[in-house]
DNA sequence: CGGTAAGACTACTGGTGAGTAGGTAAGGCG
DNA sequence: CGCCTTACCTACTCACCAGTAGTCTTACCG
C-alpha cells in the first residue's frame, strides 16, 4: 500500500528519471487494477503519480505500450516470486506444494498486481492479451514440466506434453478462481487457503470426501510406499 | 455462427418489435464477446444487427442496460444447460461428470457467450460484475451442494460450506480456465475435455500419476486401455 | 382507400479522453 | 554568473462515441 502524493496541485519536484519512471508504473498499476484499461485516464494516472500528463507520454509512451509495461513488470515479479519459492529438490507434491504456496503468498501481498494481471488484462483484446497470455503460458508451462517429469501417467499411454498442458491449464485457472475467491474471503491465511488447493488437486474429490487429506512434509509420517 | 446481415445499408424491412429484439441481443452478443464492453460501440452494434442506433436504445435502453441483459440471458441459457444435463438421481461423482459435460457441451456450441460471460462481464467494474458474479455464485453454489450432500468431510471437523465452497470456486475457475484452453486447442472433443477435469478433480494428480483414472459407471462401457 | 401508430431513419449534440504544441523553472558546468 | 540541457507544466486539438430530436414510411384496420 504505497501512498501516492498528489502533490497539491503545484509544481512537482525534479527527480531523475528512473525515479519518476518507478513512481508513474506504481500509479499505472494502482489505476488500472481499480478501473481496468478503458476506463482508466491518463489524466487520472497522472494525477496519482503526482506529475502532469505530458510526462506520461514522455516518458512510458502511449497508453497501450504504459499498460503492456506494467503488465510485463508485475508478471515477472510474481513469476520470480514462484521460482523463488519451488524448492527444486524435493519431490514432486513438495514442489507443487512450494509452488502453491509462494502463489498464495504473492497474490495476498500484491492484490494490485494480481488485479492488473488477472482480471485487465485477460479481457483486452488488444496485443496486451498477448503479453499475459504469455505470462499464463509460461506458468502452464512450469506445471505442466511438473507433471511430466513427475510421472509417465502409466495408464494413459497416449498422455503427453497435450495431456499435461491440459491438466496444467485447469490448475492454474483454479488457482486464479481461488484466489479471486480469496479476495472475498479474506480473513484466512494463504497457507490454508492454498492447503485447500493442494489437496483438490493432489488427492482429488474422491479421496477427500473418504478423508484421505494431504499433509505438508512437516507433519508427514516418513514413509514411502 | 450465425450469419448476421448488414442490409446492405437500406432501409430494414419491417419487424415485430420481438424478432428484432432478438436479433439486436445476437448481435450484441457477437460484438460485446469480440471487442469487451468499452470497445464495442452501440454503432457498430446497430449495424452488425441491421437495423439503427435509435431502434438499439429505443428497445434494449442503454449500452449498460443492453449488456447486462445479454449476461442475463446467456448466463440463464448455460445454467438451464447444465441443469439439463446433470441426472439428479446419480451418486455424486456421476452428477459431476453430467455436469461437466453439459458445461464443456454448452461452451462448445456458444463460444460467443462463453466469453461474453467469461472474459468481459467479470472485468467491469459496473453493475454487469454484480450480473456475472451471480451466475458464478449460483454455479459454485450448486458445486458447493454436491460436494457437501456427497460427503462430511470426515477428516477435516471444521469443514463445511466454507471448506466446500472454495474448493467449488476452485473447481468453477478450473473448469473456467480449461474451457479457454479447449479454445486454443479446438480440434479435442468436449467429451475429452470433460473427462480430464473429471479426473483431475475427482481423482487428484496423486491417483493420476499411479495410474488410476476415473471412468463413467459401465452403463456406457468405456474404451479398453 | 385513407388514417394512424409502430417501426425505422438521418443527422445532430455534448462530453470525455488520448495525445501534443509550446512555454517555464531548475540544476549542472564552465 | 550566464548558458544549456533536462524536467516539468498549462492549455489546447481532435476524434470518437453515447444518447437524442425530429422526420419519414409502411403495415394493418376499418
Amino acid at each position: 500500500m504505497h501512498a501516492e502524493q498528489p502533490v497539491s496541485t503545484g509544481r512537482a519536484k525534479r527527480l531523475p528519471r528512473a525515479v519518476r519512471e518507478r513512481q508513474i508504473m506504481d500509479a499505472a498499476v494502482d489505476v488500472f487494477s481499480r478501473l481496468g484499461f478503458h476506463a482508466a485516464s491518463m489524466d487520472e494516472i497522472s494525477e496519482v503519480a503526482g506529475i502532469s500528463k505530458p510526462m506520461l507520454y514522455a516518458y512510458l509512451g502511449s497508453k497501450e505500450e504504459l499498460f503492456a509495461t506494467c503488465i510485463r513488470r508485475e508478471s515477472t515479479r510474481m513469476m520470480e516470486a514462484i521460482a523463488n519459492g519451488v524448492e527444486a529438490d524435493q519431490p514432486p507434491d513438495v514442489q507443487l506444494w512450494s509452488g502453491l504456496r509462494a502463489f498464495f503468498g504473492f497474490v495476498g501481498e500484491n492484490r494490485s498486481s494480481w488485479q492488473v494481471l488477472h482480471r485487465q488484462a485477460s479481457s483486452q483484446g488488444g496485443p496486451f492479451a498477448q503479453e499475459l497470455a504469455d505470462m499464463r503460458g509460461r506458468a502452464i508451462s512450469l506445471v505442466a514440466a511438473l507433471l511430466v517429469h513427475s510421472a509417465d501417467f502409466p495408464n494413459v499411454p497416449r498422455a503427453g506434453d497435450k495431456e499435461a498442458e491440459a491438466l496444467a491449464a485447469a490448475l492454474v485457472g483454479a488457482g486464479e478462481s481461488l484466489a479471486d475467491w480469496w479476495l472475498d474471503n479474506p480473513e484466512e491465511p494463504a497457507g490454508v487457503v492454498a492447503a485447500r488447493l493442494m489437496n483438490l488437486v493432489w488427492m482429488g474429490f474422491g479421496d477427500l470426501v473418504e478423508g484421505n487429506i494431504w499433509h505438508p512434509p512437516s507433519r508427514r509420517v516418513p514413509e514411502d510406499d
